[in-house]
DNA sequence: AACCCGGGGTT
DNA sequence: AACCCAGGGTT
């Protein structure tokens, strides 16, 4: 430490510099932990025996394993694969039938970035292109993402730097801080950058990104370390502090109440927009209350609003509760006891509809429905853009949010016990 | 930089 | 109940 001069300037706290990554302790690292990993890495269903591993199949992979653990992802993977086996067969998909295949899993952006993302890289490079930066001009491609897919599916030396990764050498290397903020991001990425090998880029990003998952996590298992010896935080007693931990405020409660639409043993279902919360996702006809909103109310407005129905709303038939990361998401659905088109809106050209808003909108329609459906009189059977009579146990093949196949079933349990 | 976006497991 | 997870997009 060296002391301040009387006269100089204070200076500003420095900017902590990438860590020093000496040539003998890269190679050192990279030795023990390759070595790890070829002994003890987990047999996943889209990792090769060996060499590098079909492209498509790594990304996939890792489209879903963004904030999703292994154990949650696998299943969804097996479906999705044997619904879209290639690319191409993915590029040719449409919409409705890729979240179908994604519902349940989260984070529906993901699944219509991957279609997309799919039909961009076959339009115009005939295939996943290889490097990170074609990669990263793809929708859903992250740095991450595109370091990952470049190094483990075309041996492109380039880092893939996940939450795990990051807290591996972070401690490897002792650096403090939040990892959120730009500075220890920079270094976390730089040590990273440095210490990919030439040889085997998409093992040694795997590797950190197991010994993380297995080994490394918050609470470190020292005790099965490969590179123990080679830990600064360790050395420094300070790996269980590294990093800090992030702190969120409690999540909002969120309550949507909707309308169970009955007919034929089959219940109405309204698309959501596709952006958003749940976006793209299919939902029971409703609206979001907000503060002490009189629920049967709001259902009978929207509608009136949303389906041009003029309906008179019941009693309570079923409620569920789902814990989202951000939101506390509370679904009541309604009986509906009658139901008639509201005079006059048979065919509505451009009736403006109130805008919702943002991020708090219940409905996916741009419009009023066509014809009404009815519930006893059937006028028009046929279909209405926008929704769907679904039966409760024909959910398969739906893209339907967890928190909506919950209410759907709860209701089918109700109507069950009638 | 801050906020949004699901669902589920671990501690 | 807090925290996290093979992150990315938007503002």
């Amino acid at each position: 430490m060296r002391s301040r001069r009387p006269g100089a300037a204070p200076r500003a706290p420095p900017i902590p510099p990438v860590p020093p990554v000496p040539p003998a302790r890269a190679a050192a690292l990279r030795r023990r932990l390759l070595a790890w990993y070829d002994a003890s890495r987990r047999d996943l269903p889209w990792r090769a025996p060996q060499g590098a591993a079909d492209p498509y199949r790594a990304w996939l992979a890792e489209v879903m394993l963004q904030q999703t653990r292994v154990e949650a992802a696998i299943p969804y993977y097996r479906r999705f694969l044997e619904a879209f086996p290639t690319l191409e067969a993915l590029a040719a998909a449409g919409e409705e039938e890729v979240l179908s295949r994604w519902a349940g899993l989260g984070y529906y952006a993901r699944g219509r970035n991957l279609l997309a993302a799919a039909r961009e890289a076959v339009a115009r490079h005939g295939g996943l292109p290889a490097t990170p930066e074609a990669l990263r001009a793809l929708p859903g491609f992250g740095p991450y993402t595109a370091g990952a897919v470049a190094s483990i599916a075309f041996g492109v030396r380039a880092p893939a730097v996940d939450g795990n990764a990051a807290r591996v050498l972070a401690r490897l290397f002792r650096i403090e801080g939040r990892p959120e903020e730009r500075a220890v991001r920079e270094r976390i990425l730089g040590v990273a950058a440095r210490l990919v090998p030439a040889g085997r880029p998409g093992d040694w990003n795997q590797a950190l990104m197991e010994l993380g998952a297995t080994v490394c996590g918050r609470a470190p298992a020292c005790g099965r370390c490969p590179v123990e010896p080679l830990c600064e935080a360790r050395r420094a007693g300070r790996e269980r502090g590294i990093p800090p931990p992030r702190r969120h405020p409690a999540p909002a409660l969120l309550r949507v109440a909707c309308a169970a639409l009955w007919r034929d043993g089959r219940l109405l279902l309204v698309r959501r927009a596709s952006r958003g919360l749940l976006g793209g996702l299919w939902e029971l006809p409703g609206v979001t209350l907000h503060g002490a909103d009189p629920a049967r109310a709001a259902v009978r407005r929207a509608l009136r609003r949303d389906l041009g129905l003029e309906a008179s709303v019941g009693r309570e038939l079923a409620a569920v509760e789902r814990q989202l990361t951000h939101r506390r998401l509370q679904l009541i659905a309604y009986e509906i006891r009658s139901v008639r088109p509201v005079p006059g809106t048979g065919k509505p050209p451009g009736k403006s509809v109130p805008k919702p808003v943002p991020g708090t909108e219940h409905r996916g329609r741009a419009g009023p429905a066509g014809p009404a459906p009815g519930m006893r009189s059937r006028p028009v059977p046929g279909p209405v853009p926008g929704t769907r009579w679904i039966s409760p146990d024909a959910l398969e093949g739906v893209a339907i949010s967890t928190a909506v196949r919950r209410l759907v079933e709860a209701l089918a349990a109700a109507r069950a016990k009638e």
